[in-house]
RNA sequence: UCCCCUGUAGCUCAGUCGGUAGAGCAGCGGACUGUUAAUCCGCUUGUCCCAGGUUCGAGCCCUGGCGGGGGAGCCA
């Protein structure tokens, strides 16, 4: 059809393409009428935040029945040369040979306007909110943070593996899940007790989504070495909060011979990792988030990249708090978990960027961590960052059967429900670390994003699963 | 799940002492020699979240429900 390449609105808005003739493929955002007699046509087609001007001359054949009708969000090709702009604002333009409208947009329902609109408003218009600066942008930088993640690991030599989505094990003590089941929900059938009788169930007993892939990619850590997962996780937890969603994304190394120290440097690694890249490749994005969402956070960043992650112990915090002379609403004290306003207080003010810390009391962490000498903390540590808290949590395993087992019997678990992970200590254990890391929440970190629910395509959490 | 706030035009909101609703933006029409949140003039737009109740009369007061936001807990 078209004789002239099609390029992207990216490409477009280079002055490399200065004198070419393209195509552009995309959308509407706005249309100018000069007094002039043509039109200045905005597309963006989601290649990059901007958009490019296109002139649309007033000789154009459809100037008056279609180019001066179209409004904000139709789709079009156009074809035109690329021209240095001579208006300010953009370095290039395209002067249009021809403007062809594919799909109209009528104004009096189309529901984004050339004007801002909530989030919480664009939150019901999931469907179309990506075709708004704001989330056209997230997408990008979660994107690239996903690119990332794979070429940071792939890097550091760490296999990629896929861990099962659906559970059967009803005990990973990561919080309430969601059960996965074919029995009728009305009239399912029971056992003698009047129970349900989930061994008629679709795998012949109690099935659930994922709520981490750690217990699997520690069965592959101790094969292969360094593994990593990166798939979406599940938490039926009725949590209603700007920070947690029922269905998210997150990413959990697993390391064979890595210890505490290694996990944590792994973990600084990574996420400088991200923030390097996000700045450099989404520049344009991120120029977008400083400015419109959260002022001085580029600058933020670019601190958070230079300075060593300060690592502070569970003990050392406590009396960190302790001697600030803050007056918190939830009382400080060792052996308690730390509190939102305390966590703040420590990434917020203390160290004014990331924390890791590390050493906390056995009894608030899980039973898989890994024992400290003293026998009252074990090798676990959280990153938390300002704004958005707690963005990594992992731990040094225990890879010790006796202390394992003592552990599980303290917290009346099973032995039989863990038999393999019981096996790995048993057969060629080795001490070794991981942790997981929540995609979301370090898009929030990087983007400034204030709520979970904007840096994820299609939010899931309670009461609300449309789209 | 708990605490606080909130729900009025397509969107953001105002609405006094209880007397049947208004502004900006958007949209539509017009004007204007390159605009870029264009500008200027004119016009249109309502299940006042839902269900009860009080009252001569409810957007406003009361009760219940639903939705949204902020904070807390759970965590990533």
């Amino acid at each position: 059809m078209s004789q002239v390449p099609w390029i992207s609105v990216s490409e477009a808005r280079s002055a490399a393409s200065t004198g070419k003739s393209v195509e552009l493929r995309g959308w509407l955002r706005t249309r100018r009428d000069s007094k002039g007699g043509f039109s200045f046509l905005e597309i963006n087609d989601g290649s990059c935040l901007g958009n490019l001007q296109v002139v649309a001359p007033g000789e154009l054949s459809n100037y008056e029945s279609v180019v001066k009708n179209l409004s904000v969000g139709c789709s079009l090709i156009v074809t035109g040369e690329i021209k240095a702009s001579e208006g300010q604002g953009q370095a290039t333009e395209m002067l249009a040979t021809s403007v062809q409208m594919i799909g109209d947009a009528d104004p009096q329902t189309y529901p984004l306007q050339k004007k801002r609109h909530t989030f919480e408003k664009l939150r019901e218009w999931a469907h179309l909110r990506p075709r708004t600066n704001t989330f056209g942008a997230v997408t990008r930088v979660r994107n690239r943070i996903s690119f990332s993640t794979h070429q940071f690991f792939q890097e550091e030599g760490f296999l990629y593996i896929h861990t099962p989505i659906i559970t059967a094990s009803d005990c990973e003590g990561a919080g309430q899940m969601f059960r996965v089941t074919t029995l009728p929900a009305e009239n399912p059938p029971r056992d003698p007790q009047g129970k349900v009788d989930f061994s008629k169930d679709f795998f012949g007993r109690s099935a659930y989504l994922t709520v981490s892939g750690q217990l699997e990619g520690e069965i592959f850590a101790t094969a292969c070495g360094k593994i990593y997962t990166f798939g979406p996780t599940f938490r039926a937890e009725n949590s209603n909060t700007s920070r947690h969603l029922a269905e998210f994304w997150m990413i959990e190394p697993e390391a064979a011979f890595f210890d505490l120290n290694d996990n944590m440097a792994l973990a600084e690694r990574y996420v400088k990792r991200i923030l390097k890249d996000v700045l450099n490749d989404c520049a344009e994005d991120m120029q977008f988030f400083d400015e419109r969402v959260e002022p001085g956070l580029i600058a933020a960043l670019k601190v958070v990249l230079d300075k060593p992650f300060e690592r502070i112990s569970y003990t050392e915090a406590i009396s960190i708090l302790e001697k600030s002379g803050e007056k918190f609403d939830y009382p400080v004290s060792w052996g308690s978990d730390l509190q939102a306003e305390h966590e703040r207080y420590l990434t917020e003010k203390h160290v004014q960027g990331p924390v890791i810390l590390y050493n906390y009391p056995a009894a608030i962490k899980s039973f898989y961590m890994r024992m400290n000498e003293d026998g009252k903390t074990v090798a676990a540590m959280d990153v938390l960052v300002p704004r958005v808290g707690e963005i990594v949590g992992g731990s040094q395993r225990e890879e010790r059967l006796d202390r394992l087992l003592a552990r599980m019997k303290e917290l009346g678990l099973s032995e039989q429900d863990y038999w393999w992970y019981l096996d790995l200590r048993r057969f060629g254990s080795v001490p070794h670390s991981g942790f997981g890391l929540g995609l979301e929440r370090i898009i929030q970190f990087v983007t400034g994003m204030q709520n979970i629910r904007d840096v994820i395509p299609f939010p899931r959490y309670p009461g609300s699963a449309e789209f």
